[in-house]
DNA sequence: CTATTGAATGTTACCGGTACCATCAAAGGC
DNA sequence: GCCTTTGATGGTACCGGTAACATTCAATAG
């Protein structure tokens, strides 16, 4: 009693130390072993010392699993991203751990794959393992998730959109609005063919949003509205290449490209360039989310920086403050977005020329 | 008895079903219910629908918490990763992940910033939730923390070196040869000024082996040893910018070089094609790590290639097994790498005309 | 027909902490 | 000087499962 059984690297079990054990050594009861390291402050001096004595004697490492048991939390949210292969979401969830981090939470996490009912088995089993709180990427979820969550009352938070019906709480940016704007820039720079390049909008209302954003803007401002100018692709540099090649046979008059990520604009950039495609002369081309890399490329990439970092530690904090109590004053966050033009989308040639003359 | 509390949104406390309400309502034992839930074949089908018809009218969601104190184990794994915002961790902790859900295990996530004494911390945290294995990156490690893992007979994973005396286990590659091969491969299709770009080599002995191999490339090849051609920098496309012209400054004559990082590569090949240096013709760049946009690049970089994913779901396997009381063979195993040449690093045009004449 | 066996189920105690309440001595109030 | 308050500590039960062992009973063996 009091000693946990460790497996040895020699077979043999070995007795691990246990509070009891710590009390036992340092001459008092377990329940002030218990307060000294929880609340230090309710125990004196005297005794915290022989109680930290004790504990350096022993080797005692507390069980925080008996400790969640019996205290009722686990210190613990859980977190569910579609893929870590994902800078954004790299992004998201690093903000959101460094908030977790500083009040003493940790972060169990699981990938989804973008499949909501793969979301939902991980949400099933956070709440088996009785996390404190929810992660959640995105806004697409199953009925049966949604429920679990409210009817248990585990605070949650959403990631990376604005949903009408939260869950709980939410913090993202308009990604209809971005891409509306994205849109509208290209529009009033004189571009009137825009083709469109997302990702899959399965299970996504991300690039469903976006895409939404863009075809309001192709209406709102006249523009060309082939089909065959909207694609959905892989979230692949490569993919992109091949599908600016299907583009510009179909028509060569495109002017404008806007893709919803910045690595698919990159691709279709890196393809541009082997195409001998000029641009912005020839091809406009837009990303999105504002990674390390747009600035870089050349031409620099348009594109619109999400507040990434700041939307996920911005989550951390809420979800904290409402697993500690406090009250929740605006359950969905707009982080907003900005817009940064670059040397990608200059004006068009043929619009420069008007203006020259 | 039986019951938990739930914090309900409206404030009041609402009790959570437990086994015992189960197996009341079932009319059998909670021994009875637990083994229905964790042995099915150990109970008869009757009444296993008797307990999954208790359990859906009760809503009962299992307790692993208890579960966990009570089996002395956690289904848990625990990592370390210095960061998410960085595409190889990523891709090793995504194939760990991925084995680990096929058995039924979780991963426990925290981020180092690569500080060892952050490890350190996070290792502690780890050992007192009781996680049932742990995974680090990279094998530079206090000595507490090895000692603590030791001690504790904690299963154990490295990820990415091939450490001589690793805690426990160890997946990865020779960084050394890796880099040793890149620049015997410059030295021998003719590039004698060879300049290397790694990231911060403080606690990482990935970035100090891989300088390390490159130095006795350098020295094994009779290559130009200005130290000039070495550089530190921060992983950012911009710095490597920033330090190609501090470099193309000092030594206009380098033909070639050796990033440790795809970014820190790609970012180089940027600022050359800004600065009018035409790649591979005056200046060669290699890579390391095989990203994906590498292949993307104009032109295309040659880099190593590593088994990101493949060597994060051998160690997830390993663990495991482990875990499970296999015995593991192999303490240490080595995926290799593979180098892959592209148009970044073509026969240098000095070398080129001399084979044409 | 009785002993043996094994499948199905039950009983009990315990995992290692902490919530809750009790106790007791010293300090402070009037 | 007596009563109340406060700080330090202790005792006990309990968190919600499961390990280990006990029991029951029908099927099979001898």
């Amino acid at each position: 009693m009091g000693m946990e059984n460790v497996s040895g690297s020699s077979g043999r079990r070995v007795k691990r130390a246990g509070i009891r054990d710590v009390a036992r050594l340092a001459g008092v009861a377990p329940m002030t072993v218990s307060r000294a390291l929880s609340f230090p402050h309710r125990v004196s001096i005297e005794t915290r010392e022989k109680i930290a004595a004790a504990i350096a004697a022993t080797g005692y490492i507390p069980n925080r699993v008996a400790s969640n048991l019996s205290s009722n939390q686990t210190m613990t949210i859980g977190a569910v991203i579609p893929t870590l292969r994902n800078s954004i979401a790299a992004d998201f969830t690093e903000g959101f751990s460094r908030a977790l981090k500083a009040r003493g939470y940790h972060l169990l996490l699981g990938n989804s794959d973008f499949i909501p009912e793969g979301e939902e088995t991980i949400v099933a089993e956070f709440l088996a393992r009785r996390v404190d709180g929810v992660y959640l990427t995105g806004a697409t979820h199953t009925a049966k998730t949604r429920k679990m969550l409210r009817d248990n009352a585990i605070p949650t938070v959403e990631i990376a959109s604005l949903p009408e019906d939260p869950i709980d709480m939410a913090v993202g940016f308009s990604n209809f609005d971005a891409a509306y704007e994205v849109t509208r820039m290209l529009a009033e720079q004189g571009y009137r063919r825009v083709a469109l390049f997302t990702t899959f909008t399965k299970d996504n209302e991300r690039q469903v949003e976006r895409q939404a954003g863009y075809r309001a803007a192709v209406r709102d401002f006249g523009l060309d509205t082939d089909p065959r100018f909207v694609a959905e692709l892989e979230m692949d540099l490569k993919a992109a290449g091949r599908q600016l090649r299907v583009l510009v046979g179909e028509r060569p008059d495109v002017d404008a490209l806007f893709c919803t990520g910045d690595f698919i604009a990159a691709g279709a950039l890196f393809e541009a360039q082997r195409l001998g495609i000029r641009v912005p002369d020839d091809l406009a081309i837009a990303g999105f989310e504002g990674l390390e890399i747009a600035e870089n490329l050349n031409p620099s990439l348009t594109t619109v920086r999400i507040p990434r970092f700041e939307i996920g530690s911005r989550a951390g904090t809420m979800l904290l403050d409402r697993i500690a109590g406090k009250d929740v004053e605006q359950r969905v966050v707009d982080m907003g977005f900005e817009i940064i033009k670059r040397g990608s989308t200059a004006t068009p040639a043929t619009l420069r020329r008007e203006t020259a003359s």
